[in-house]
DNA sequence: CGTCCACGTCTAC
DNA sequence: TAGACCTGGACGG
């Protein structure tokens, strides 16, 4: 399931299937796994979920009970306890009966119904990990989807890091500064942008803002009337890389289901959402670190004149309409 | 049967 | 900057 968007589609999953639901005893690790132990048991708990980049945070909160007869017993926890979750290439959640366990299911969490149901973090190639009483890793920058301007702010204020001599397509897969990218967000957010995969980041970045001024989210204060800024605009509009790290995953949220999971039946919407990732006439290349970057082939001269031609028609027609519109 | 490939980190030479 | 860490699906012989 792993890139931010599946990982928060995950956190949502969890907060819509736990909602009302109370846990009870303690959370159960397969012997297989190599993460640790969560210490963690409660007669009466709740589970909530929330994400960052490409990371979970379950919080196990305790239900305090008003009859004073209900004391905490010795050993049970009366602090709410958070596990932060990294998914690797194959982890998800799933809430199942208890006879209809998963296979791989690593970590579970036990419903106190009769007969009670199951949280699993199910991990087939086990890549994944979890930590209890964990944090967000501090060396992951800010969530491209929901710390949207401080991602920004981050990336822009640290453009002089080596870190960005390096290809664009591998700087991408950065989580220090774009926590939430990985393998199939950078191929369709290039793409988007026609950006050739292997120049360096810093060419590709410099010369953004650090603060988004076409932000979507917050209205237009003044109308603007400098035809100069306005075509700056339009252009950022249409071609700022950073605000597409943060609006294509948000488009894969938005399409629910459960974003990149071939073996599952709904995959079809994403699979139809793809523009480049995995699909037919694009190329593919490993990058240096012997990832499968996809990109669609740089056209020849007279194609791009050809396009060009189609852009500046598009231009127009959209300057007439607007015309029309005053 | 075998080989290759997969949404990602990690740590060790 | 290789590998190591894993399972399993697709596809070839």
């Amino acid at each position: 399931m792993p890139e931010g968007p599946e990982l928060h589609l995950a956190s949502l999953y969890v907060n819509k299937m736990c909602n009302g639901v109370v846990f009870t005893g303690p959370v159960r690790k397969s012997d297989v796994s190599k993460s640790p132990d969560v210490p963690f048991t409660c007669e009466a708990y709740r589970i909530t979920a929330t994400s960052r980049g490409k990371e979970v945070k379950l919080t196990l909160t305790p239900i305090k009970s008003d009859d004073p007869k209900q004391r905490v017993k010795s050993g049970h926890a009366d602090q709410p306890m958070a596990v932060v979750f990294r998914f690797g290439m194959s982890g998800y959640f799933r809430f199942t009966k208890e006879e209809e366990l998963p296979k791989h299911a690593h970590l579970r969490f036990y419903s106190k119904e009769k007969p009670c149901r199951v949280l699993s973090y199910v991990d087939a190639r086990r890549f994944g990990s979890w930590e209890p009483n964990g944090t967000w890793q501090p060396e992951r920058g800010p969530c491209i989807m929901f710390e949207y301007n401080s991602f920004r702010e981050n990336v822009m204020s640290h453009l002089t890091d080596r870190a960005f001599d390096r290809p664009i397509c591998e700087v991408l897969l950065n989580q220090k500064y774009f926590n939430g990218i990985g393998n199939y967000l950078r191929a369709e957010i290039l793409f988007r942008l026609n950006i050739p995969p292997f120049v360096p980041a810093r060419t590709v970045l410099e010369g953004l803002e650090s603060q988004d001024l076409f932000d979507n989210e917050k209205p237009v204060k003044n109308e603007i009337t400098d035809t100069k800024t306005k075509k700056k605009r339009m252009k950022e509009e249409t071609a700022d890389l950073l605000r597409l790290c943060h609006s294509v995953p948000l488009e894969v949220v938005n399409l629910g289901g459960k974003g990149y999971d071939p073996e599952k039946a709904d995959y079809s919407d994403f699979e139809a959402w793809l523009q480049c990732y995995y699909v037919d006439g694009m190329k593919s290349l490993r990058d240096h670190n012997g990832r499968t970057m996809w990109f669609k082939i740089q056209s020849h001269p007279r194609q791009k004149r050809e396009q060009r031609k189609k852009m500046t028609m598009i231009t127009q027609t959209r300057k007439r309409w607007r015309g029309v519109a005053q």
